[in-house]
This record gives C-alpha cells, structure tokens and sequence, in this order.
DNA sequence: GCGCTTCTGATACCTGGTATCATCTGCTTC
DNA sequence: GAAGCAGATGATACCAGGTATCAGAAGCGC
C-alpha cells in the first residue's frame, strides 16, 4: 500500500487553494486506501505506521484542512465517536454504514430533501442544517 | 427554581429499576426546567450552583443511568458537542431543534419510517440506526 | 434495625481535539 | 536556479467530555 492520494485528491486540495505537502499525501492516501471510516486513534496508529514523524497536530490540523476542501467528511456513528471518511463527492451529503464490513453509500439527495421538506412543512421549521447518519447492514453482509 | 424532578420523570426512573436519590431528583430537575438541550458543561455548572457536592463522576453517570431509563436523550447538535434532554416521551426518538431558542420537536415516528423504509429500499440496507437530528428556526424565530 | 445492593464523591486517567511557537518547506517570482 | 514569504510542520502543553476505580455512604426490602 503506497498511500499516496489519488490526482483527482490533489487536485480538490489544490483547487481551495492548499499545498500538497508529503503529509497531506499520505494522509489523504490512508483514507482513500481504507475501506471505512477511520476513527481518530486508528487513522493517528495508521499514519505513524507510515511516518512515525508525523505529529498529531499535524494529523488533526490536515484532517480540518481536507474537511474544509471538501475531501473527507466526519461521519458520526451510533455508539462510539465516528470517523472520518474520504468522499469521492465533494460537497455537503449524507451517509449510509453498513455496520459489519464498513461498506459506504451515499444517500441519494433527492430522498433527503423529500424528508427534509415533509419536516419543514409538518412543524413549520426553516431546516438549516439536517446531519442523518443511518447504519444497518448492506444486502451482502445480512 | 426548586429543581426536583416530576412525578412522571421519577416514575420512569423507578420503573427502569433504579432508585430516587436526591442527586438523580436535582440532575433531572435541572434538565426538566431547561428549555433547551444543555452541554456537559453547562449541566455540571448548574448543577454545582445547586449543591456543589455533587461530583462530576455522578453527573455523568446519572446522565447515563437516565438515557437507560429512556428519560434522557443526548442530542447531536451542529457544530458544537451537543446537549442533553430530557424528553417527555419515552423511547428512541428524533429531535428538530431551533437553533436560536433551543426549543425542541420531536420528529414525528411516520415521517421518519417513511425516509428510513426509502433509504433501505433504494439502497438494500437493512437500516438498525437512524440518527437523524435537523435544526433550523422554528416559525416564531425566523 | 439489619444487611445487601446500589449509589456517591474523589481522583486519576483516557480520548479527541485545539493553541502556541519556533522551525521548516512548497510555491511563486524573478 | 535562487530568494523570499506565506503557509505547513512537529513538539508540547492544554482543554473538554467522558470513563474506571475504590472506599465509604445511603436506599430499601425484610
């Protein structure tokens, strides 16, 4: 495993306008080489697996800087603290976990507007912010 | 403000098989006269400006003792840490929160079926967890 | 009132995350 | 290719939220 991010990964890193640095890279590339979510203390184990000089500051402030380009998102999951999930997608959505091989979709936009438009409606609510996190098992692992 | 909890609240904490001891009676009362989720901080606060006593230990651990007993539900809020609640209704449950005076709707069981079924047919999940919380402005703040 | 069981408070610890600061390095300009 | 600077890095200390442990206290059924 060379973990080493994709070029469309660079390129969304370049475009909001951050450097592509060594440790970006192989931060970037353990996310997009893991299969689910990576909690903070296993992407923390995963990335000094590779470089054990790089420091957690610079793993937490990389992971803001990805998050804020759009490249990886935090996915709460039921029970323990989340992860965080490197996203093919860029922009705003919400996820699907599958609870046992960690396999994940992305809900479809236009079924999370329907929900949120029949909430809006039902309690007379503007909705700013929906965070919908579902998780069960995906049909290959029931 | 007398903060001691209601005779449902203490009705539901006996029937979950826990006993009334004056700190659940003062925690719970501090969360039921809330009128908006409160953080861990802002509980421990209040709840140190009503017995200083009370150690943090037994804050958290009546918090989870009355999640057990279905009188407590921590919620998710955007940004922040999130807060807890104490709802009048007993099981598990969605929240709309309204981000400028914190008051709190349940989602409505239908609506929410209604989403989970679409994401699992759409997608062959068997969904186990849905967290869905939604926060916007309620129709006296916008 | 007795005794079992549960609860409490103090404390130390853990995890996830942020702040600070001196040093280093990627990228642009020339 | 070298220079300069903004942005990135690593070490470290710190914070908040939460858990583990354990001796002692208190609730409740008898």
């Amino acid at each position: 495993m060379l973990c080493v991010a994709s070029e469309s990964v660079r390129s969304r890193i370049l475009a909001a306008g951050q450097r592509i640095t060594p440790q970006r890279d192989l931060i970037a590339g353990v996310l997009e080489a893991a299969e689910a979510p990576l909690g903070a203390q296993e992407l923390l184990d995963a990335v000094a697996l590779r470089d054990a000089g790089i420091g957690r500051a610079t793993v937490f402030r990389t992971l803001q800087s990805l998050q804020d380009a759009g490249v990886v998102q935090h996915v709460p999951l039921p029970g323990d603290q989340g992860g965080y999930l490197l996203c093919p997608t860029s922009g705003h959505h919400h996820h699907l976990v599958c609870q046992r091989c960690g396999r994940v979709e992305d809900l479809l936009e236009d079924e999370v507007a329907l929900f949120v438009g029949a909430v809006a409606r039902d309690h007379g609510f503007d909705i700013d912010h929906a965070g919908l996190e579902l998780s069960g098992h995906c049909s290959g692992c029931r």
